[in-house]
DNA sequence: CATGAATGAGAATTCATTCAT
DNA sequence: AATGAATGAATTCTCATTCAT
């Protein structure tokens, strides 16, 4: 009767993970997750230290692929400005999201639509607030080199910018649009933005 | 200890508010209401249904300029494509979110970030669909007036341009913008949409 | 807006009555009672003690019945032997049975199917207990003026015919018996009945 | 603290049952059970999915009596007509009720009286609505073999001697007969009743 | 006679988690 | 590692009835 240790975890998270895509969170009991995964309702507790917790496991990939992403921003050598153009860097954004979306649209989806309740409902927030003061850093560096060009966004106004990248994901989730559509909007979208940024940089001009 | 039908609510409706602003739907109990506004826990039930019915009737407000909203759109008057030009009308939308906005800020918070468990969850999602439909229908009128221009857009590309214009709500309310600053950034938002929907409709000319 | 007293009495009796019906007295409430006849909740408490006095008040005219039915082999007169032959009671009974079921079938089925959790509860029980009595002391002074004949039967016995005419009410409202078959039904009721009581107090002869 | 698991089941169930008698099962309340059980209210839920279900649980056994003699009625050869004659099968009948009454004497008063509120408040209607059925095809198959004989019975006039062998377990339970009286009571109400279908039967002859 | 406000006890059920084994 | 038993606080909601006006 005993699986192996992996086998467990990787019995549970499947299980939890279709359970808490249907009914989020808060909904969930770990009693059902315990029923449909055929783990002892205590024995979850041997590998998982709360509930939070297991959500938390299963949407972990997508949580790191995030954090790995603000990461490499934090790496001077990818912001080395003479290779990476301002608009150069949001296709690179862009391409990282659509990426994350191919691979992980499952776990996007319990992040961005079924979190409430979790530790992790504030996710997006998060997230957002610091690839903000990333790019307010970059700017700054920007500013260095081109002085002569426009850096100066509000903070709210990059914000936004992020935020909406999200607002992509979620509405190309929700709407359950093809990889391949997907990522022509992204293309689509990244063109769009970047010709407002380019205006807005060079604005003056 | 007999107090007025009108007070009752207020009162009920206001510590309510709180507390559901602080915690969420979810997350709020019948329990906790009656205590800090004084009223009898089952007393509550003699003015509202339930605890669903209690959040909906403190959003209502909100709720109804929204469905006034799509009404007024419903109206052909409205849709007076001779006398309401693309641009004006967006124009026209953003000082309608902008004007709910001021008027019920605490309001569009709960709606739109405390509203998980409640029967109002996916109103966003619900409102938007309807807007989308609008949009669509308005295209086709102006399809048959300017043949000429382009006026055939994806329902998920109008879709993301509803969502989106929630998207800069949330952000505002949620980074506590003030009236002001955010008149502003509705202004600003709706200029730099107007000359991407431009680009687009006068697209092959 | 002030009805006069009968109204307001008639009006609740009416819509409780139907209520009663529908769900039976335990999972009827006040409220609904209320609403349903227009009448204030606690207004209807100036007529009705509680819930149960407004279910007796409405069952009062069967219930009554039934009493004056006892009261009526109470009166010696009634139980003037000479007149008043075994088979022919039991034609009476049978007869005035169903008459009470022609005149208040649905206040019967109230009484018999909706009562659980009123005082009413066991009235069936209760006033077949009288009804036994009742006919054993007949029996005895039958037995005076034929001493020939069989009059011993136990209380168990007569007990078990009082409420099988029950069970026959029940089946005809539950069937929803048109009165014409029921009226068939109770003559050939009586008339098989009859036989058996023949048979048995001529029993050794 | 910990207690086996059929120990728990016995327990709650054995002190559920004495109050359901007591009370009837829609005024007996589950904290009552948890108390007088001294098994933690919640406790029970992980035993009885609901208060419903720990009823039937309880009475499971007579009811499943009842099931089986339905079902025994539809194997063909318990319906071999050379073999069981209808008074036959009337005294099998009256055998089989006699046999389960004094088995389930409470679970039987249980489901009889105590039930209302319940999903099986309805069981003795449901149960007599089969077995009249059940009876009308026994009734064809035997007209084929006797054609002579009279047959037609109505549908109502078989129900209602299905049900009054409940009334007849009804009176035992209600005033407490011994079992050797209920066995008597039995042999005496076949022969009576046989009496009376043998002279329906043979009608016209 | 009528009303709206209020009550307070009580209902079933849920749930994440812990504990002893 | 695994299990079954146990917990206890919490939850929404119901209801007959009373009271002040």
């Amino acid at each position: 009767m005993q699986r192996k240790k992996d086998d467990i975890g990787k019995c549970v998270e499947k299980e939890a993970k279709k359970i808490f895509l249907k009914k989020g969170f808060a909904k969930t009991s770990m009693r059902e997750i315990a029923e449909k995964s055929g783990v002892g309702l205590s024995n979850i507790y041997n590998y998982y230290v709360s509930k939070d917790d297991l959500f938390c496991s299963i949407v972990a990939p997508v949580v790191n692929e995030f954090k790995e992403m603000i990461d490499s921003y934090h790496n001077p050598k990818n912001i080395d400005v003479t290779q990476q153009w301002m608009p150069g860097m949001a296709e690179k954004t862009a391409a990282e999201y659509s990426c994350i979306m191919q691979k992980y649209r499952d776990l996007l989806n319990l992040l961005l639509f079924k979190s409430a309740g979790s530790s992790l409902a504030n996710f997006k927030e998060e997230f957002t607030d610091e690839a903000t003061e990333m790019m307010l850093k970059y700017m700054d560096a920007m500013k260095q080199i081109y002085p002569a060009l426009k850096w100066d966004f509000s903070p709210f106004f990059i914000h936004i910018n992020a935020v909406q990248m999200f607002t992509l994901l979620e509405e190309i989730i929700m709407h359950k649009i093809s990889e391949k559509d997907a990522e022509q909007i992204f293309i689509e979208y990244v063109n769009y933005h970047n010709n407002g940024w380019k205006i807005l940089i060079y604005n003056d001009l």
